[in-house]
DNA sequence: ACGATCGTGTACTATGTCGTACACGATACA
DNA sequence: TGTATCGTGTACGACATAGTACACGATCGT
């Protein structure tokens, strides 16, 4: 049984999401809560409940809406939401063999190491 | 009234499991559906169920208890079963730029590169 | 033959996810 | 000064998830 201890840190996403929106607002006056809102086709009172961390954060959907309003990385902010992009899974889970041996190779290495893979893979004829 | 809980997913999952359980069965009386479910600590029913895709497949800690059991891969029972295993998401979750594009580049390679690059990781000082 | 075990049908439910609907008082600004 | 916009509180709901509970007739082993 998955305990509560798994579950999105709600508080910092929505002020990572709140922190964000208020930046933008100090440029353009539109950046307000029920504006955005507006753009994402949710309710004002959501938003504001999701950014004081009231509710746990949105749907997947809701998230990547946000991230392209906001001008956010979309899975950095399914990261913070406690997510991972649906994209990402079927990835996975078409060749769970091969991904997850990969991935849990790779899970304790340093960035750079990571990174390394990523460039390699890039610029070399795989 | 249970709603249309009909998903390829589900046919496709239960199918498996069924077959790979009858094949236990052969050579080992006790994986009856009944018994087998008692393994699991869940209902011969639902089991019953399950492997006649009546039901989307189980959560993800009942799928894991059911590899252990028929002796599977766990990833990819949950593959079958449209799931991706908490850690490797957390794993993404933790660093997500990093693995959000590795995951992308490998994407679209075959199924050798991906698995050279696991040895490479695995074998070399990194 | 008959009790134990089998697979499955029907009915029901607790909890989680993902929001909407509307009203209210505060604030901005022309 | 008024009205347009603001953020937020309260109440509610639809649908998904992940099962349980129990009964029934079939079948297996001794």
């Amino acid at each position: 049984m998955n305990g509560p201890a798994r579950t999105a840190d709600a508080t910092s996403f929505g002020a990572y999401v709140r922190e964000r929106r208020e930046a933008r607002r100090a440029a353009d006056r539109s950046y307000s809560v029920r504006q955005v809102a507006a753009r994402l086709g949710i309710e004002p009172s959501y938003l504001s409940k999701v950014e004081r961390g009231q509710v746990p954060p949105p749907s997947e959907d809701t998230v990547v809406r946000l991230a392209e309003v906001l001008g956010e990385d979309a899975d950095v902010l399914l990261a913070l939401a406690g997510k991972v992009s649906t994209d990402l899974k079927d990835v996975i889970r078409r060749r769970p063999r091969l991904f997850a041996d990969l991935i849990r190779e790779l899970r304790d290495l340093p960035d750079r190491a990571v990174l390394r893979l990523v460039r390699e893979v890039r610029d070399g004829d795989w």
